[in-house]
DNA sequence: ATTAAAACGTGATAAATGTCATATTTATAG
DNA sequence: CTATAAATATGACATTTATCACGTTTTAAT
């Protein structure tokens, strides 16, 4: 068994407020899965009893619609804790979370996350915070969503797909989102989404290789996610 | 000064898990205020220092865009604290909160609640999950923002302030808001959501007396709203 | 390697919603 | 009480975005 002890993923989460002590018992409560991607980690309305540390890959935590469409509340990758808010609410999950790149996670119980809660104050405050960030974001999003067009949107989310997991060394975008994730994350059409993608293309604020996409102007990028 | 032992509305809060000392605590570093309609609690970008507690009135959580137009995030009533996210994450804040309604309000020094949150596990607790909560009710407006109507979203709006608010014994919704704030709850051009009451009073599922609103057909209204 | 399925791309069109103009009603200040 | 501003209301129109239809390319399975 991997010791957290040496995860350097620990140090990215509330989970680095821990000592010695605590993180040999994590060690030995805690599950490792491996998780291929599109497939799911937990889906709406599991009892999950217990969070998720993403060790490894990307995922997406996700709600789909009478219509058919995922509308992806927000993408994770190492270092970040999945299904805190449910299991700190007592209740099921309201979202799906998927694999968008094979993942490695580890499964901790709750019962170990609520100890660690009520006897470490450090750590209740860190994962106090990690919620607050994530309610933050989420509000934000919201606001983006009435007071932005797709357009706008679609840079904006470009930009900080680009910020938040990097560049291939060909300047490729490292996450790689189908079409249609990318429009659930902004919340547009399929078609709608590839339609501006092509127009951005034509622009030459991006180049489109393949399915991969190059931000060539980050500038007006910038200018017109305002 | 008012005592907050016999505060009805600390039952309501995170406030609830203090105990006797604590609560005397509170009542000897609170100060409390009234705001008056359309008067600002805090604005965007302002730090507080510490959380309110709303005891009367109602107040909202909006955002101003580069157009002018005011995003609502939430709505608050009494029994809620104002504020608690900023505090947790150091931060100025995200948000202007505005009374809607007249309001009083207690202060309370942020001081107090870390202190509260350090010594006091079930007051943490709580008060996570009140955070937990409004992250969910974030991520699920989030998520019919994209996929619903501008119809849609007003029945569910409407039906949420008859839910959470109630109405008057005329059978008017008693929370009172203006066009533009309902417009700016759900996420519309002020025109959109006159034009949408007007059609729904034609069709009898509300009724439009002066500014007032009554709910006439519940059933239809869920119906549109899904 | 072949075939089926999924993802991508684009045009045509319809539907939803925003914007602007302007009239009317209601609230508010002096 | 009156003047003025603000809020409500509605029409005409423009714009954005979704939907449908269809062809092409890529991916995955056998």
């Amino acid at each position: 068994m991997n010791k957290c002890d040496q995860c350097i993923v620990r140090q990215l989460t509330s989970l680095q407020a821990l000592n010695k002590e605590e993180v040999i018992k994590l060690a030995n409560s805690k599950t490792t899965y491996k998780i291929k991607k599109g497939e799911a980690i937990f889906e709406e309305g599991e009892v999950t009893n217990g969070v998720f540390c993403v060790k490894d890959g990307v995922g997406k935590l996700s709600k789909l619609s009478a219509n058919g469409k995922d509308q992806i509340v927000k993408l994770v990758k190492s270092g970040e804790l999945l299904g805190q808010r449910s299991m700190i609410s007592n209740e099921p999950a309201n979202l799906t979370a998927k694999a968008v790149a094979d993942m490695e996670v580890c499964f901790i119980p709750k019962s170990e996350i609520i100890g660690f809660f009520n006897t470490n104050n450090q750590f209740s405050m860190k994962l106090m915070q990690t919620v607050c960030e994530d309610l933050k974001e989420s509000e934000n999003d919201k606001i983006a969503l009435v007071q932005k067009t797709v357009k706008q949107r679609l840079a904006e989310t470009l930009l900080y797909l680009h910020d938040f997991f990097g560049e291939n060394e060909d300047k490729t975008l490292k996450v790689q989102l189908t079409r249609e994730e990318l429009a659930g994350i902004i919340g547009t059409a399929t078609e709608s989404c590839i339609r501006l993608l092509s127009d951005f293309n034509k622009l030459g604020v991006i180049e489109l290789i393949g399915k991969k996409i190059v931000l060539k102007d980050v500038k007006t990028l910038k200018k017109i996610a305002d």
